[in-house]
DNA sequence: CAAATAAGTTTACGCGCGTAAATTTTTATT
DNA sequence: AATAAAAATTTACGCGCGTAAACTTATTTG
């Protein structure tokens, strides 16, 4: 390595002896230029520390190669692992991705849209917030940059969804929890701002009808997203209380199971498949620390890989056809179910 | 909101009857100009949709109000609320965080710093991967940017270091430990990748020898980032073994503790205070999980705190004194007994 | 081997903004 | 009201790169 600092393409083309409008051309696209070339090019970096400057670079594009992903909730291992997961897609493809979170506010979610719109992005990825979600600004936000959602929908908003069959996961659940024992009681948020929770309720009711039990719903008067929190206390109560009528509960989401598995455990209501155990407890999503709640909790897990994959794509597909498609598509992945003790 | 689209400052500028100088002015500081100005800037701001071109500002800018925060592992929820926090004050203070993770991998970690070159930013935060980091890349990051370390030292590198004192905070669990029962062995992983775990033991040492006791040290020999994994599986054995020659045990980190734990409810191992207990088992870090394990873990909570505001301002004072401090400034906070039910 | 095509070079311009210098206008001070 | 100081305006240039047009050189094709 050279110690001349480069400034800039000129002077990278001066001593490389390529042209500049080939530098430039190579460094949008390595592949536009012949082998020999880019070989040339390759060898003069290997001398020389040099790279574009990626303002310059970027200030007259219409477009850049960066790709947002926005997740409503870093703090959630769930939206870190998914993001995470659209995060490296991205870098395979040879895109920017820039991860931002919403914190589970709505105007975070709009000026994260809105820092992004400056960016000038190929495209974004949305987890929205769901019914907090400022619907108008983000349909504006699509008619000026290509836009999937994944993990949570809004109807006709976006050029396409990607997430969890919920019907199919939730059916699974039911399915597996009455084949096994009591069917299961259903525990949720009052206002649940994630769109899936609602499809969870409602695929739950025709589970139940199709398996020929009686549904019932809890609802916690909680708001926010301190889940564990709000199904430690509210969920724990109703253990406590003996308020449910079977011995088996299907938390709509795995934080609420988690919080209330905890309340269960100090109340020593024993929650498992032995024997003296009195209660099961389920929940959905899966999460990292799923395994380590105790019992372990058996949940749903949704197939990050694909879902990740899909979302990707299909923004891949808009981005490089320069087109939106004509219909909206949605995209829904079959949950697993993964048994683990606690139901 | 006027329909019709300002392309540019010279647009703007014809249309809110201001010249471009004093535009440019106001994007970059808008308390550079007069008070009535800048209402008339903003209230031309309402009327028309405008916003400077990201690219066109920061190209000709030596640096950028960017700010770089990097953390070694954002599915870690530790790093993932420390990181928030950081944020946080970045925004507070009128810079734009970028937040990126290295996912474990020092390749990553160099890859980061190097995006974050192309990007000026004013300065980087960076929690280092430890051990495993490049401390030559990372030195020579430090002289093109400032560099502030935060969680993880590495001697001599950055203008600064911001972290918890692991002395005090290991004493404090260690004699809170002693003087409520049996005296603590100390588990951790043998080739520990972060800094702070040598400080931990050395102070385990330091802190038994002052309390009159016999040190008791197990390293596990997994690697990786998967420390639950390791302290499930190679933390439980040792108890499944009755290895520990106490009934308490201090892990190095909340995520040995948090896999301890669940080997030890899976195996029937009571954990915690109550009499009919066998073990004690404590951590180190807090989590937000940390309260919903069997028994919720005891452990010591850093100042999430105080140390974003402490790196936050200590990188600020330096980008804005343009100047790097005469010597290198720690700063060391410290840590608080969080007494839950496992010891 | 000549013709056709692909790839690279030379030249030139413009993007949107930062910023400096000279000048004019506004505000503060006495 | 006269003067000084502060702030805004006018004018002008340059940053580093994208990119178009005209031209030259290298490679492929029949």
């Amino acid at each position: 390595m050279s110690q001349k600092k480069i400034r800039n393409m000129e002077e990278f083309a001066a001593v490389s002896g390529i042209s500049r409008p080939t530098l430039s051309k190579y460094f949008n696209d390595p592949d536009s230029v012949r082998k020999s070339t880019r070989q040339r090019v390759e060898d003069a970096l290997l001398h020389y520390d040099y790279r574009p400057n990626f303002y310059a670079m970027n200030q007259n594009r219409r477009t850049t190669r960066n790709i947002g992903i926005v997740v409503p909730y870093l703090a959630d291992p769930f939206f870190t692992e998914i993001g995470r997961a659209v995060e490296v897609k991205c870098i395979e493809a040879g895109y920017s991705p820039i991860l931002l979170s919403s914190h589970g506010n709505p105007d975070q979610e709009n000026d994260n849209l809105e820092a992004l719109r400056a960016l000038k992005p190929a495209g974004v990825l949305l987890a929205p917030l769901g019914r907090a979600s400022d619907k108008g600004a983000i349909t504006k936000f699509s008619t000026e940059v290509p836009l999937v959602l994944f993990d949570a929908n809004i109807e006709d908003t976006g050029e396409a969804f990607v997430g969890t069959d919920n019907f199919q996961s939730v059916d699974l659940m039911v399915e597996y929890l009455c084949r096994s024992g009591q069917p299961p009681c259903f525990f949720e948020m009052k206002s649940p701002s994630n769109p899936n929770a609602n499809k969870r309720r409602q695929a739950y009711f025709e589970s139940m009808a199709r398996q020929g039990h009686e549904a019932h719903v809890f609802q916690a008067e909680g708001e926010g997203w301190d889940f564990e929190e709000i199904g430690s206390a509210e969920g724990g109560q109703l253990l406590i209380d003996n308020a449910f009528p079977t011995n088996t509960v299907l938390c709509s989401n795995h934080r609420l199971a988690i919080g209330m598995l905890e309340t269960a455990y100090k109340k020593d209501i024993k929650v498992g498949l032995e024997p003296d155990a009195s209660m099961r407890i389920a929940g959905h999503d899966d999460h990292p620390f799923s395994k380590f709640t105790c019992p372990p909790l058996t949940t749903i897990s949704q197939d990050y890989a694909a879902i990740a994959d899909r979302a990707v794509s299909t923004l891949f597909g808009i981005i490089e056809s320069d087109s939106k498609p004509a219909t909206r598509k949605e995209s829904l992945f079959d949950g697993k179910l993964v048994m683990r003790d606690s139901a």
